[in-house]
DNA sequence: ACAAAGGTAGACCGAATTGTCTACCAATGA
DNA sequence: TCATTGGTAGACAATTCGGTCTACCTTTGT
């Protein structure tokens, strides 16, 4: 039954997301979900083979929400609006789908997991350019130049929101992409 | 005598920013710092003080080092070169005072320690604002607009310099604000 | 010279860490 | 009906965590 598999990636995800990986043990996993440490070590080798299935399931959450918020966009304005303003709503815990705002999981992995040739690094560098190419597909006009100016700026919502507390941030990359 | 407190801190300093603090534990301190664990919590109350400590001591090196990149600038567009350029040398660990690069370190503290009404994250917040108002101080006409901007891609490219390993978006950075 | 004070060493403590092991239980196929 | 298989339970182990405690040693004031 894949069943608990399921059950202990959402659990492990949850926790994992709202304290941080290292600060969640295994066993507080356990007894959240109500399942056995023998069941967790059958589907997984190790806790780092969890955290990159978390990591996996985060990412195509992350990657569907922003394929739906996105639409179908009449003019690259259009992409950049419903990015921010998607991500604005992510601020201020409006997107159910993504759960409760505590900054970019894989900003946060990162920062936690500072070894850079590790898989589980390697995993957050490689969401990014998911999340890039997304962008790019949705732009009729993707100059590398202005694919670059949207990325950063949404790392740079995303962590002032995030470090800084301001929830406005994302809006303001609207208004700056405007001049661009 | 207060030297092996400010070895304490040196020490924790540089392995909290090479590894992350919570990945180290104060007998790893002890032990490369080759002081005693009582003598640890004679100085400090405990490894929160401690970690506070250190976030003290880099937030004074990088405003310091701030203070020095910077000079004293004929235009707003050279503070924006001189800002944008030291990110650069650092990205690449041209800027022997602040190490070798691992992302910002109150950037990287705030995803370990996720609550946001902890002492620890509201540190990281006010290292924020000072690099912010020291910015604004250097900058002719500081408008809230042009500095909001400058801000949000200082965060955007440390972030993406660090996690999507992408050491060439400060350079962006100074394009993109040219446009503004 | 000697007492008082405070810094230092490191053994020790209980709790929590990841990961292993044996025993069991339910389903399946012959 | 009964043996085999594979998922499950949770006790257990080894290590490491932050933090405390007693004993000592060095410095300082008189």
């Amino acid at each position: 039954m894949n069943n608990k598999r399921q059950i202990l990636i959402d659990t492990a995800l949850n926790l994992f997301y709202e304290k941080g990986i290292n600060s969640i043990g295994i066993n507080e996993i356990l007894k959240v979900s109500g399942i056995a440490k023998k069941t967790l070590y059958h589907h997984f080798e190790s806790k780092n083979a969890l955290v990159l299935a978390t990591l996996e399931q985060r990412n195509n959450t992350f990657i569907e929400w922003l394929e739906y918020i996105l639409g179908d966009p009449k003019t690259d304005n259009e992409v950049v609006e419903k990015l921010f303003n998607g991500l604005t709503n992510w601020f201020s815990n409006s997107e159910t789908e993504l759960g409760d705002f505590r900054g970019c999981f894989f900003i946060n992995t990162s920062a936690e997991f500072r070894d850079p040739g590790s898989e589980i690094s390697l995993y957050c560098q490689y969401h990014k350019q998911q999340v890039r190419a997304l962008i790019a597909k949705y732009l009729s006009n993707p100059s590398d130049d202005y694919l670059d100016a949207i990325c950063i700026l949404k790392e740079g919502a995303i962590t002032s929101a995030y470090v800084a507390n301001d929830f406005s941030a994302a809006k303001k990359c609207i208004q700056i992409l405007d001049k661009f």
